[in-house]
RNA sequence: GCCCAGAUAGCUCAGUAGGUAGAGCAGUAGACUGAAAAUCUACGUGUCCUUGGUUCAAUUCCGAGUCUGGGCA
């Protein structure tokens, strides 16, 4: 048999059952799962990124799933390459590698050839632009951004200061203007990639959603919170600018009360599940699957391990 | 039974000195190249409770009714 050098995507909005569908499909191919979830990506944060369980963990091998201190700045150029060296060992043991979570960019920098090589950013530089936004307001910066690189200024809104500073962290950097998107849409050489896009009617996930959030703080989420910030997190963190994270940190420094940080938490997490199908859309060669469309879970994997199989054969 | 207040968007409510209405929240759509669970952009919908009157014109003023709060019996 030949080494066919498939990965399998599974995709899907945040409580969709992603999860639990990638390990069955990834027993099913003699796979191993590689994680694209900015947030289980960290030790210590167990409850609130909603981690597979430890059971689960011991079904099929994980990578990516807690390995990086929340203290650490983290980054998709880094998740690229620790990704694409798990998925290149999954292939040499002779396994089939499952991508399986829903961080668009991660997922991007996986299914295209995007190059982030250019540079790494520059705190300083950073600081200085986030003062001066401060004291003339972001139109001044993205003047700025105008003068540098026109493209790049025409594209990102101006109220978008956080592109707009990374565009200009670039220029200044290599003299030349931030890659779009659109450019680099140039799909991966390096393997096939076959693409399974979970979904559920809105209704259905958006109260699997509001469920997920009340069972995480049954199992200990504020606890988990209050152990992290012992650990000397803060609300600065990266890691912990997560859902759920911000908004009971927020909590406990008297912002707002519980019921409220549950309310946005809940709301937030619905917000995330939408944007995450904005993005999701996008990937034309994304088998979709409405599970609530399926009367069991057996017959929606089914369904499924016959596109991946059709998939394999056309890729072969 | 009587008195008072309210009834307007999915929710909470504002408003119209009479010319068929708008905020917040919720919702929907979109963008995205080293923070991405981040960050940013755009967009609805209305028997203005029912009914009679006054008026060129009533969601608005007046009367009656219904419902919902609160008070008195």
């Amino acid at each position: 048999m030949r080494n066919k050098r498939n990965v399998i995507f599974v995709a899907g909005p945040t409580a969709v059952g992603k999860t639990k569908y990638a390990i069955e499909i990834a027993r099913a191919v003699h796979g191993e799962i590689v994680s694209a979830d900015s947030m289980q990506i960290y030790r210590y944060m167990d409850i609130g990124s909603a981690k597979p369980t430890k059971e689960e963990l011991a079904q099929v091998k994980h990578y990516l799933v807690d390995e990086i201190d929340p203290r650490d700045e983290f980054s998709a150029a880094e998740y690229q390459t620790l990704a694409k060296r798990y998925i290149e060992k999954i292939f040499q043991d002779g396994k089939t590698p499952v991508v399986s979570g829903g961080t668009g960019l991660y997922l991007n920098s996986l299914l295209f050839d995007m190059d982030f090589s250019v540079m790494p950013k520059q705190a300083q530089f950073r600081k200085q632009l986030e003062a001066e936004a401060e004291q003339y307001g972001p139109e001044y910066v993205h003047n700025r951004l105008k003068v540098l690189d026109q493209a790049a200024a025409e594209r990102i809104h101006p109220n978008n200061l956080k592109k707009v500073i990374r565009a200009i962290e670039v220029f200044e950097a290599t003299g030349e203007g931030i890659r779009e998107f659109r450019e680099s849409f140039v799909p991966t050489k390096d393997y096939g990639c076959i693409l399974i896009g979970l979904n559920r009617d809105r209704e259905e996930l958006y109260r699997r959603i509001d469920e997920r959030v009340d069972l995480l703080i049954k199992a200990g989420l504020v606890q988990e919170i209050e152990s992290l910030l012992e650990k000397g997190l803060t609300e600065d963190n990266i890691s912990m600018k997560g859902i759920g994270y911000k908004e009971i940190i927020a909590y406990l420094n008297d912002s707002y009360d519980f019921q409220e940080a549950v309310r946005l938490v809940k709301r937030n997490t619905r917000h995330y599940a939408k944007r995450q199908l904005t993005w999701l859309r996008r990937y034309e060669k994304m088998h979709w699957f409405n599970l609530t469309e399926f009367e069991t879970e057996e017959k929606a994997l089914s369904a499924i391990s016959d596109t991946i199989r059709s998939e394999a054969v056309r890729g072969e």
